[in-house]
DNA sequence: CAGTATTGTGACTCATAAGTCATAATTAAA
DNA sequence: TTTAATTATGACTTATGAGTCACAATACTG
């Protein structure tokens, strides 16, 4: 955790330090962050950063659950017992790829935590994923099996896993798709994304075999 | 790549190298896998090391590259041509408890560098492994398409980022049970993996929808 | 078996980066 | 405005580990 310190800091300054964090540790492993290069571009000297936080690895598990409570907030806003479950998965893309348009470094920490992270901290980060953002989506799912909306003879767990891993290879292939072609996201044509999403939701929907 | 002193070494002690190697990079992210402890674990001096590879990323990238073709002779002998999607994807599991049983620390390496590698290498590596194993998938889709085991009205590469995204998951989650249980996988009873495997074909197959 | 070539070695160099700490600057309190 | 408390700083210490190299051991050759 980190020090009072921190949170003592004007709004302005923590905020600077917290995106330089980020973004350091979304595009680099661990071991290469360099704490004076972070405190450098956050206008600190690398002393201060050990004001504020107990060694590195706190300033690793303090930038992942930053970045993933603002991604909570955001999904959390979607009023899921509104809606079926997938309009509700239609809407979470939505709110993803907003999420990633505003904060390009939080997504990419993001996509790391939960696909690549290979840290010396590996299982912890993992279990933080996993309560954080898995738990969510597994809720959920159980909420809409007793409304009779997803099947019952399969175990949510693995109805969430299924879930998370395939929407996750979504989301890469669609990043693939934008970098092969060397437009940002946002550049995108809004049908690409739109079919691919959908093609994803009748594969989710109904699965691959072929229907008579 | 290796010099070529390491191919004149004796089979058996360049076995014992690679053995090595195979199991610190597997076991460890690479900025902690330590030179010094290889060469002793393989009773070999460090300055040897250096004579047979380059640096240190060669030598990573052998074990990767060794590993993943000892992996692939296996998987290529599966006559995909001759069977329906459904029981391929049951026979590849099988071929990959297999694998994982035989020869843990290859496996090990294998899921790392597929799932969480994170090394300054990531990208490279990502390249050599997937297309190889995506490719293989894709064109069994292609062919059950034809063949109407799968639905023709998708993508067939939506289908293999779809499938590929959410067994890699189911993999994961299944290591995790073993984790979470305290056993090593080969232990973990096989009703579990299963009956895992079973719900995961199931949703794949029909999707995650009530059926009427 | 002398001489040449190849291979093995580990002490050494060198770069890197985490974390500390004495001191300076700033802010708050009296 | 003086004093006390807090915060900022970057030079310094220390640990680590990649990669080198001069020399030793071994193997090859004629």
């Amino acid at each position: 955790m980190p020090k009072s310190t921190l949170f003592n800091l004007p709004e302005k300054k923590r905020k600077r330090i917290t995106k330089t964090l980020v973004k350091h540790f979304a595009h680099k492993p661990y071991s290469e962050v360099d704490i004076e290069d972070i405190a450098q571009e956050s206008n600190v000297s690398k002393g201060s950063m050990y004001q504020y936080f107990e060694n590195k690895r706190d300033m690793y598990f303090y930038a992942i659950t930053e970045t993933l409570n603002k991604y909570l907030k955001v999904i959390e806003k979607i009023d899921f017992k509104s809606m079926s479950f997938f309009d509700y998965i239609k809407r979470g893309f939505e709110f993803y790829w907003k999420f990633l348009l505003n904060d390009r470094d939080a997504y990419l920490l993001m996509e790391k935590t939960a696909l690549y992270n290979d840290s010396p901290y590996r299982k912890e980060v993992e279990k933080i994923y996993h309560s954080k953002s898995q738990e969510i989506l597994k809720k959920i799912i159980i909420e809409n099996q007793k409304a009779g909306f997803i099947r019952g003879d399969v175990n949510p767990e693995t109805i969430m896993i299924f879930i998370d891993g395939a929407s996750w290879n979504l989301k890469k292939a669609i990043l693939k798709i934008a970098q092969e072609k060397g437009v940002p996201i946002h550049k995108l044509p809004k049908e690409v994304i739109e079919s691919a999403q959908n093609e994803f939701l009748k594969l989710l929907e109904n699965g691959i075999a072929t229907k008579k």
